[in-house]
DNA sequence: CAAATAAGTGGCAGAGTGTGCCACGAGGCA
DNA sequence: TGCCTCGTGGCACACTCTGCCACTTATTTG
């Protein structure tokens, strides 16, 4: 299913080819206008319009409105599952995750202007908020999957790697909350101390 | 502003007795027809035909119909920042959270199928499953607005703090998911086990 | 106790999202 | 070149959610 007509889908021409092209600038239009004016003041047919694509297209390229703003998100996940995937044996899991999220980080500074923009952007609507939130659950059991095929002696269900995988996002996404909203000089080194709990737990004295 | 007109509108009867009453029926009734047919197979037009009120009134009770369903998310992460404001003094960061999520882990097995039901309806749409996935970024920041309240030395943007209870609630989730999965016999013991990393990091061996 | 006031409800119209269906036209294949 | 496949556009429709206004019923005031 996967792989050979995935590659197949990349080779073949020109057809594809266009209908990737109307995506990219369909989502280059519509975070144009969110920005401008906000996520609910823009409809999907004001999309449309600029990107000159019909309204029932647009929902073939994406299920939701919503979909066109969680993109980067699915490509953060993506970022941590390739990494994953990448990376040399004899690692633990904990190293593992560790580094893909100080990998992330490393993209979220490079992007740091765009991401501050999608993060105000979705502040903007309550549905985006919780889409926004988090790793969309679908693409956390992807990461498991993956850690748990680095990880021998330790299946997908193993709720260590389990636990492991939500903690090491919740770290990144407080990690991201404070860069983004500007509280953080030192960012990255900051990054690698408190994915540092991963291991150690949770330093609170008191 | 809060306490005041709360008080006053716990007192005056009748009106808004009845108010409170279809709520009640209205959350009843959604139930009990999502449980049947599935959510996605309702629509608010059903559930106010049986409920006898107005669509437009159901509307007044919930901002969105997804809202009838995450209600009782809502009631978990009001028996956290209970538990947390109700704490006896001199207990660590840690140990409050941890105490409080053991709370949450027995009404959970205390209402398991009730739970279980909530889970299988929330999978069942795409939008009800991000809903679900975790705590609502509204609720997180209250438990960890109490928990700072409850911590002296530690202001509610303690990245330590915020850590701590993104780990606390996505340690939970993994329980609650494998629990209500029917993948445990022993369910607190094992939340027991599971909190533990939070004091001392994620056992992962290899 | 009666009149004025406040507050919730129902019905209506409308905007907006998302889906099924079908005909058309342009790329792909023999 | 001619057939065939597949994405597209247009249409109609179901559904969610909101603003608006008239109506009814509880509450308050004189």
């Amino acid at each position: 299913m996967g792989a050979a007509a995935e590659r197949s889908r990349q080779i073949t021409g020109l057809r594809d080819r266009k209908r990737e092209q109307n995506r990219v600038k369909t989502v280059e239009v519509a975070w144009r206008l969110f920005m401008e004016r906000g996520y609910d003041n823009v409809t999907v047919a004001d999309i449309c319009a600029e990107t000159e694509i019909a309204p029932r297209t647009f929902h073939r390229y994406f299920a939701a409105k919503e979909d066109v703003v969680t993109d980067p998100i699915r490509r953060m996940a993506a970022i941590v599952t390739d990494h994953l995937a990448g990376a040399p044996a004899g690692l633990s899991a904990t190293e593992l995750m560790s580094a893909a999220m100080r990998e992330v980080g490393a993209f979220v500074v490079a992007h740091r202007a765009w991401l501050a923009a999608l993060r105000q952007v979705a502040r903007q609507s309550h549905q985006l908020r919780a889409a926004h939130a988090g790793v969309p659950p679908e693409q956390e059991r992807e990461i498991v999957r993956t850690l748990a095929s680095r990880s021998p002696g330790a299946g997908e269900d193993d709720w260590r790697l389990r636990v492991l995988v939500v903690n090491a996002t919740g770290v990144f996404r407080v990690w991201y909350d404070d860069y983004l909203g500007a509280r953080l000089d030192d960012p990255l080194p900051r990054l690698d101390e408190m994915l540092a709990t991963l291991a150690n737990g949770v330093p609170v004295s008191e």
